[in-house]
RNA sequence: CGGAGUGUGGUGUAACGGUAGCAUAAAUGCUUUGGGAGCAUUCAGUCCGGGUUCAAAUCCCGGCACUCCGACCA
């Protein structure tokens, strides 16, 4: 993509209304715009990384045989009276149409998914079976805070598994547990997120959720690092021990919950009166298991856990390009360098290589600032310098290394 | 929802109750190109509604918005 046609520019300062280092980074960068309190546009490289992190999850949960779906936002009244959260989740939106006909904007989809999955399912020979979506969600937090942290309109990976009893959801729950670990390995966080038991577990004693060290979290948890998981504030008073080594010693660490795994069993399937024909002939109860993931949040977390003074720095997993491709011509005599940057952003387009070309008619410093800002992970520079020599300049937004290297080492490269 | 704070060009800031200024961005022209260049010209602003006053960005009241702390967060 030609750096001269991104609609949005970069900016020197964010927003002073601004303070979380996730939404500053990202608005500075043009990746996100915010509308209102916990309200975000994901602009063109905003929604690339987006993006990537969705097909990260899609990839993972799909070879579990999750099923890709899309169920609607506006939900009828009825289906969250039958729960009884129309009267008692106190995030839910409630709009009226002008009849005065009430619907619920969905924060959670097991109200539609329930009767949506039970009527094509009456036999055991159905099940297992899981689907998924990624849709958005809408929640009148109280107070929308820290970003993209903790948006009151965000799009969310959920997935519902149903199951012929509580010991094949919990298997599959365990297998959700891996797939999450793989996800956010994959993005980049793998490092620094836990698996964290919580309190409220129905089949085991615990249920758990993943959270990813921050200061710009706001959960607290104590690490386990002989285990790598961790446990949550709510239970470190009754589990004094690691459920895993059953040793005494925590680190103690703010975090932000990137994704969480819960074993619903009858809890949703009941209210709707979902059962099965066993293989006995008996109609028994669907145990289910639901999965979250919040993209934005994923996306603000890999921002707080990766970045410097500069500005951000992505993984190369899901940075919006492989490569910033910076022609850093002048007018006078550059004509030649021109050339050749315009030779390379076609042939590395060509050859199916995600680049970003800054052919703008900019200054070479502001260039690298907002490159360094914009932090793809490997810059390429053009300039008549280096073409006098023959080479050109590669560095790494991580390390900072630079290497010059000739055009034929670039190809062979990417 | 309780507490605190802030609302000034697109963005960031200044102005004792007395001419709304600066920087940056944007536009035009020329020049310039290895870390946010230079000159000239131009465009653009006091959140909304009341009140006090000769005079309000400034003081008062109400509203709205945003931020922070807390509460809340299957």
């Amino acid at each position: 993509m030609r750096q001269s046609h991104l609609f949005t520019g970069t900016r020197r300062e964010a927003p002073k209304d601004e303070v979380a280092k996730n939404a500053s980074l990202l608005i500075r960068a043009g990746f996100i715009d915010k509308l209102h309190a916990g309200v975000y546009s994901y602009l063109s490289l905003g929604l690339i990384v987006f993006k990537k992190i969705e097909n990260i999850i899609r990839e993972e949960v799909n070879k579990v045989g999750g099923q890709e779906i899309l169920m609607p936002s506006l939900h009828p009244k009825e289906n969250w009276l039958k729960t009884g959260r129309w009267d008692s989740m106190t995030d839910l939106y409630k709009v009226a149409d002008s009849s005065g006909r009430e619907n619920a904007l969905a924060p959670t989809h097991e109200e539609t998914v329930v009767p949506l999955v039970k009527s094509f399912v009456q036999s055991y020979k159905d099940l297992p079976l899981s689907v998924y979506q990624f849709q958005n969600k809408f929640r009148m937090e109280l107070r929308a805070k820290s970003g993209i942290l903790r948006a009151r309109e965000f799009v969310m990976k959920d997935m519902y598994s149903f199951h012929t009893d509580e010991n094949d959801m919990h298997n599959f729950y365990e297998t959700m547990a891996d797939v999450y670990r793989k996800i956010f390995d994959r993005v980049g966080i793998g490092h620094i997120t836990y698996k964290t038991y919580a309190s409220g577990g129905s089949f085991s004693k615990f249920s758990h959720e993943f959270q990813m060290v921050t200061d710009a979290g706001e959960d607290t948890i104590y690490i386990c690092d002989e285990c790598s998981i961790a446990i949550n504030d709510e239970i470190i008073e009754v589990q004094k021990v690691c459920p895993v080594c059953g040793k005494d010693k925590f680190r103690k660490e703010k975090a932000i919950e990137v994704g969480n795994i819960f074993e619903l069993k009858n809890k949703f399937t009941e209210p709707f009166d979902f059962k099965f024909k066993d293989s006995d002939g008996k109609d028994k109860i669907i145990q289910m298991g639901c999965y979250g993931i919040g993209l934005g949040r994923v996306m603000g977390a890999v921002v707080e856990a990766s970045s410097d003074s500069l500005g951000i720095i992505w993984p190369d997993s899901i940075a919006p390009f492989k490569l910033h491709l910076i022609d850093l011509s002048g007018k006078k005599g550059g004509e030649e360098a021109k050339k050749k940057a315009e030779e390379i952003y076609t042939k590395l387009t060509e050859k199916g290589v995600s680049v970003l070309y800054d052919d703008r008619n900019s200054t070479a410093g502001e260039k690298f600032s907002d490159s360094d800002l914009i932090g793809i992970p490997k810059r390429i520079i053009v300039s008549q310098r280096g073409l006098e020599e023959g080479r050109l300049e590669i560095k790494d937004r991580k390390t900072g290394e630079v290497k010059m290297i000739t055009e034929k080492e670039l190809f062979e490269m990417f």
